[in-house]
DNA sequence: ATTTTGGTGTACGCTACCGCACAAAGTAGC
DNA sequence: GCTACTTTGTGCGGTAGCGTACACCAAAAT
C-alpha cells in the first residue's frame, strides 16, 4: 500500500539495482562505481552525449530545463528510486534537460557503453527501468499541472516533500535562491513562502539549512500533486520500498 | 533534418505502424481495427484499466489531468506520430490522465491483451515505442516549462502548432471554451489571445472553426517550447516523416 | 577585528491573469 | 420566422507573482 505519510524506510541503496534478482545483481557489480556527487555538480547538459548513467543512493538529481534567457524550471527529481539516463534505453541518446546535483551524496555510476551493452541483456532490468520511466512520466505530468494551477506556497511544500522522500534526514541543504531556480520563480517569492511556513512552525531555516519540523503540516499545505506522484511511485516501484525481488514477476512478457 | 516550418507531409497513416518492417506489419494487420473517434470522446479515464490501444491516423488525442475541483490541464497531445496506451508496455497498466479526442478522426485500435501478447514479441516495435516514449517525455517536460514561464498568447500559439502538425488541414474545429480546458486557463483569456491573433491576420475564426492563415506568424509568436518539441519529435521519429523503415536499424541491441 | 561575501527580509509599483457578470452575435430547432 | 442555445466579446475589480532596489545580518575570509 502506498505510504503517503513520511516514513518511507530509508535505505543506503538504489532501489532499481536492489530490486534485481541476486544473480543479475552480482553480474552487474563489476560495472558499478560508487561516486560522490557534490552539490551543484552538473552531471548532464542539454543535448550532450551522456557518458555515464547514475543510480542515486543518497543524493538527489534534478532535471531542469534551462531556457534561452537563462531562467530555468525543474521538470523532475531523481533519487534512490530511479536513475539518470533513461534516454539511453529509450533510444534517444540525448535529452533537452540539464541534470544537476540538488543534494550532495553518492550514486552508482556506470559507463554508458557498458550500460547499453551489458544491462540491456537483462530483461528484469529493462522491466524495472520501464516502470521507473512511467513514474517519471507521472512526475513530469504533475509538474506541468502544478505549474499551471497551484500557488508558490503549495509548490514549495510539494518540492520539499519530494526531496524529503529521497533523503535520509529531515534537513535540506538548499538556499532559497537555488529553490527559486528549481521552481522557476523569484527568490523573493520563495522567501515569502518559506517565511509563512516558518511562522507556522512547519519548518525552520537559516542560511541554506532547512529543517522540516512538521511533515504532516507540509502535506496538509501542499496540493494534490504530491499525493498523486507519491502514490504512483509507490505503486510502480513497490519493491523499492518493501517488496524487493518481486519486480520481475509482475512484468509483461516479451 | 527537423522541419520546423510547416510542411510536414501529411499521410493517412500512423507512423509507428508504418515504420515497422513489412513482415511485422503484415503479421499485426489482423489485430488492427480502424475506428472513427468523435470529438470529445473519452477514450480513457484516470486510473481505469485500458482496454484498447490507439494509433491515431488523422485524429488527435489529448492527455489531460483533471484536478479534484474539476479544472484540467493538458499534459500532451498524441497524433499519428504516436499512440495512446504507453502504460501497457511501460508496465504500470494505468495512468492518472484522461484521454480525450481533441480532434475527430480515425485511429487503429488494438485490444490491450493482443497488444501485450502479440506486439511485445516484436523488438522493432518495442524500440519504436520507446523512442516515442521519449518524445512524449520531452513534450511533457516542455508543457511544464511552458506553463511556468510563458504567456497565454504564446501557449495558445504553441497549442495550435502542435495540433496543426498532427492534422491534414489548417482548420481546427475547437471552441475557445474547449481550448481553455486544455490550456487550463479561463475561456476569456483564450478569447482575448485569439482576438489578438485574428487582428494580426494570423488566424481567423468563428464559432468553433479556426483557420490558420499564417503559420510562420504563429511560429514567430510562440515560445521556444514548440521548437524544442518539434525538433525532438523529428529527431526521435524521423521515419515518421520521411525515412520510413529505418527505425529498427538505429536501435540499441537487447 | 575588519572586510567581504552570500543569504535573507522588505517594500513598491506593475502586469498578467483570474472570477464574475452580462451583452452581443451566430446557429439550430421548431 | 421565432425561440432557445452556444459561442464569443467586454468590462471591472481583485490578486498572485514579477522586476527592481535596497537594507540587514551571518558566516567566512583576510
Amino acid at each position: 500500500m502506498p505510504k503517503l505519510s513520511g516514513t518511507t524506510a530509508y535505505q543506503q541503496k538504489n532501489y532499481i539495482i536492489e530490486a534485481l534478482p541476486a544473480d543479475v545483481q552480482s553480474r552487474l557489480l563489476p560495472d558499478l562505481e560508487l561516486v560522490k556527487l557534490p552539490l551543484g555538480k552538473i552531471l548532464y547538459e542539454s543535448g550532450e552525449i551522456l557518458h555515464h548513467v547514475y543510480f542515486p543512493v543518497d543524493c538527489i538529481i534534478s532535471l531542469l530545463y534551462v531556457m534561452e534567457n537563462g531562467s530555468s524550471a525543474e521538470i523532475s527529481v531523481i533519487g534512490n528510486e530511479g536513475m539518470l539516463g533513461t534516454s539511453l534505453f529509450l533510444g534517444g541518446e540525448t535529452t533537452c534537460n540539464r541534470a544537476v546535483v540538488q543534494s550532495a551524496g553518492s550514486a552508482f555510476r556506470v559507463d554508458a557503453k557498458h550500460f547499453k551493452a551489458e544491462f540491456g541483456r537483462h530483461t528484469e532490468m529493462l522491466i524495472l527501468l520501464l516502470s521507473y520511466t512511467q513514474a517519471l512520466l507521472t512526475q513530469m505530468a504533475q509538474t506541468a499541472v502544478c505549474n499551471r494551477h497551484h500557488s508558490i506556497d503549495q509548490q514549495l511544500c510539494r518540492w520539499m516533500l519530494l526531496s524529503l522522500d529521497r533523503l535520509p534526514t529531515n534537513n535540506l541543504l538548499m538556499t532559497q535562491e537555488l529553490i527559486s531556480n528549481m521552481l522557476g520563480v523569484r527568490r523573493e517569492s520563495v522567501t515569502e513562502a518559506a517565511g509563512k511556513l516558518q511562522d507556522l512552525g512547519i519548518i525552520s531555516y537559516q542560511r541554506g539549512h532547512i529543517k522540516v519540523l512538521d511533515r504532516p503540516g507540509l502535506e496538509r499545505m501542499t496540493c494534490e500533486c504530491y499525493a498523486v506522484e507519491k502514490k504512483e511511485t509507490d505503486r510502480l516501484l513497490p519493491e523499492a520500498v518493501n517488496d524487493q525481488g518481486s519486480a520481475a514477476s509482475r512484468a509483461i512478457q516479451y
